[in-house]
DNA sequence: CAATAATCATGACAAATGTCACCTTTTTTC
DNA sequence: GAAAAAAGGTGACATTTGTCATGATTATTG
């Protein structure tokens, strides 16, 4: 099995690469930083899955992912994040990709990959608890586990990069006080303080105030 | 080889754990998530060597490390690291501890485990490279990459655990404007703007700034 | 159709943050 | 021993941040 490894954290996929090549079936051909990387190197090496990180600098593995299954529908790619977030799940499932895994399971990586392969889909024993309702909501409100909407998301990715909000205001083309506001629901909504802390959630998953 | 693994991030020492154990040579014996954690497991597992991150929240690798030798001056403890600070290094080499390397070569870990185990150090690369202009300024500025100070370090694991300036200022017994000049210090020496994007920083090794 | 949720906006306000200038006391280093 | 660096501090100031109340518009859902 010829697998594609895509995430930003150089660290994650070396050693993602140093796990799956343990197993003789696994072959790892390539290892990219970001999304770009991602639709190229599948181009060139033509894989027989993708296994990608959901967030990443600039285009997240989603975009990529719809980028990479328009020239090749049956493309499979296993998504791999730390941010379990519904939205991304359901719009990971709306791509007919492989599946979803969370980082947690570090794991259960190979035996997912494998099943991959044989065309089964393979979702993370997190997403399973959640499948029913999500499907019963439908496209509803698909939107976290903690009912962030759409530009809320957009603005933690930004927040998480080392935005101000006047810079964030003039990407998102909004006026610098939503961008306020939406921070501060987004700091309600995950019982955060500021945002530092939210930048902390957001590459580390937990929540400082209620570690502390 | 009996392993006993320290990181505060579930993710790396669950995947370390899967790295250590395709090699049939290592047993993982446990795995710990901070500084207590390594005291209390070293004391009832008594493994050949501890695998430990250096940066983790509440007491670091080498405080740890330090009433580990205490109660066992044969310990092994090899250090694994993201911030490839100078300081670090001195201070792990003045404990008598065999060896550091960094995390981003993660595949050189097992072996790096096996020659420690043999009682000889072991360097990751950069280390090397470093190690010259270490021993020559010897004592001196062992303050990091960016020139930061013993309490300026203490500071940014502060700020990187989502602590208010009060806060901080509270647990380093400073006044709150202190932290607040520490931090002012530590922007401009890693050329950062806020504290979220040194947290960012901390975490990803990263300055947003300069890629942005 | 009515209710709800999402999106976007203001203005006002308090609190937190970051900067600056300036100062003292120890340690270290040359 | 002088100079430099580290450690700690104060007060003032501008800016940023986060909160709150409140309101408008547009989709979406029951």
């Amino acid at each position: 099995m010829r697998v594609l490894v895509i995430d930003d954290d150089a660290l994650v996929s070396s050693s993602l690469k140093t796990i799956l090549e343990a197993d003789p079936d696994i072959q790892v051909v390539a290892i990219g930083n970001n999304g770009f990387d991602a639709i190229e190197l599948y181009k060139s090496h033509r894989p027989d899955i993708i296994l990608m990180d959901i967030r990443m600098d600039r285009m997240t593995g989603i975009e990529a992912a719809e980028k990479i299954i328009a020239s090749d529908p049956d493309a499979k790619i296993l998504f791999l994040t730390t941010f379990s977030d519904d939205e991304y799940i359901i719009k990971a499932l709306r791509l007919g990709s492989k599946g979803y895994i969370l980082k947690q399971r570090f794991d259960s990586i190979i035996p997912s990959l494998k099943t991959a392969y044989l065309g089964q889909n393979v979702y993370g024993e997190e997403i399973i608890g959640k499948l029913p309702s999500l499907l019963k909501e439908d496209e509803k409100a698909g939107l976290g586990n903690y009912g962030l909407t759409e530009r809320e998301l957009e603005t933690i990715s930004h927040v998480a990069e080392g935005l101000s909000n006047k810079e964030i205001s003039e990407i998102m083309y909004l006026s610098e006080g939503t961008v306020r506001n939406y921070i501060s629901t987004i700091l309600e909504k995950l019982e955060l303080r500021d945002r530092t802390q939210l930048a902390i959630f957001y590459y580390k998953g937990i929540t400082p105030t209620k570690s502390v």
